[in-house]
RNA sequence: GCCCAGAUAGCUCAGUCGGUAGAGCAGGGGACUGAAAAUCCCCGUGUCGUUGGUUCGAUUCCGACUCUGGGCA
């Protein structure tokens, strides 16, 4: 069902619902939080590896404190192991929101993951059923014979205007828009039309907290740091002992795959520390590149942040 | 004290058979429609340690000096 700023309003008092966002270590958590309790909420995470059960600390899940002083949802959904994407996300986010408003509660979105927040701010849908998997895993297997040249011209023959959107190197993208194509014979414009044909299915409004860069990659800093103390080792070491495939999603996530070098006895775990944290930075700037370019969004200034100014 | 090696971009280093220099990383910007914490694109002028000498011309060759490694005493 979708709903509009009447409905909302109805089921809220307030016309729209509010997405934190913001780079990693920026403080969506608290701010989330506080919005709750100040408007009868309940957080819904935007983050994908949160997602993930097990992984806690690495991925600054809420903490168990946390989610007693208001529900969080959203989280620890699949096994590390499981697949997951937008897609899946959007179907829980969705069935979700339907739950809290039909109680009259307010959900408050905590999100760092670009393409989610996106997809649900805009309201793409992903109607078509997925593409097999099998697709792909053959084009890669002619990427590993003959390289990528031969896949990006039948992409182009195909599809020429989406070929030009995708760089030949970004042999991910190729593929897999490739595969897309090629299932679904619709170009990647009918693809994306049809996918916004329906609008966004709630109103959100967006929020962003920023800092300046030092101060955030400061933070940062500090946080891997406390992320020590609390056990992010420990945790890595545990999704290391599971050896999953390798293409498996959640050891994409950053606080993980880092560690490895160190229990595998190639790097002292200082240099892996290190590391982490320069992972971390680089992934901020990412955030903030999407989030910059998402239009609509509201800034925070990380520093002094007023909740007056939080209207939605 | 002596010997050897090094001193070039924020860092690690390449290079110039003498005509003022370039990679990786960092940093900055950007893209993103079913793996997204992923993947990919663009952006490189810096007293070439200091100081003399040789030379039309030195970061490049030679000398001295300073500093940093390593070795010998």
């Amino acid at each position: 069902m979708k709903y509009d700023e009447n409905d909302i309003l109805k089921a809220t008092g307030h016309k729209s619902i509010p997405v934190i966002c913001g780079p990693t270590a920026s403080g969506k958590t608290s701010l989330s939080i506080s919005l709750a309790e100040k408007y009868n909420g309940q957080i819904c995470c935007c983050d994908s590896m949160q997602i993930y059960t097990h992984l806690s600390v690495g991925t600054a899940k809420p903490t168990i404190e946390e989610q007693k002083r208001v529900p969080h949802h959203l989280i620890d959904l699949v096994e590390p192991s499981e697949p997951f994407n937008v897609a899946s996300y959007l179907d829980v986010a969705y069935a979700k929101i339907d739950e809290l408003l039909k109680a009259g509660i307010l959900p408050v979105f905590c999100g760092g993951t670009g393409q989610y927040v996106s997809a649900l701010y805009k309201g793409i849908s992903f109607d078509d059923a997925p593409i097999d998997r099998s697709i792909e895993d053959s084009l890669y297997e002619e990427y590993e014979k003959n390289g990528i040249d031969g896949i990006y011209e039948r992409l182009v023959s195909l599809d020429p205007k989406g070929a030009e959107n995708i760089h030949p190197n970004n042999t991910k993208r190729v593929i897999h828009t490739l595969a897309l194509v090629e299932s679904l014979h619709k170009t990647t414009k009918e693809i994306h039309e049809e996918s916004l044909k329906n609008g966004a299915r709630y109103p959100f409004t967006l929020f962003c907290i920023d800092w300046p860069r030092d101060v955030l990659y400061e933070r940062i800093n500090l946080r891997v740091d406390q992320m020590i103390q609390e056990g992010i080792v420990d945790e890595a070491k545990w999704l290391y002992d599971q050896n999953y495939p390798e293409d498996t999603t959640a050891l994409q996530a950053i606080g993980y795959k880092e560690f490895f070098p160190y229990f595998e006895d190639r790097a002292s775990l200082s240099d892996c520390v290190e590391k982490l944290k320069q992972h971390t930075r680089n992934y901020a700037k990412r955030q903030l590149t999407w989030f910059r370019h998402l239009d609509g969004i509201n800034w925070l200034d990380g520093a002094n942040i007023q909740m007056e100014n939080i209207i939605f």
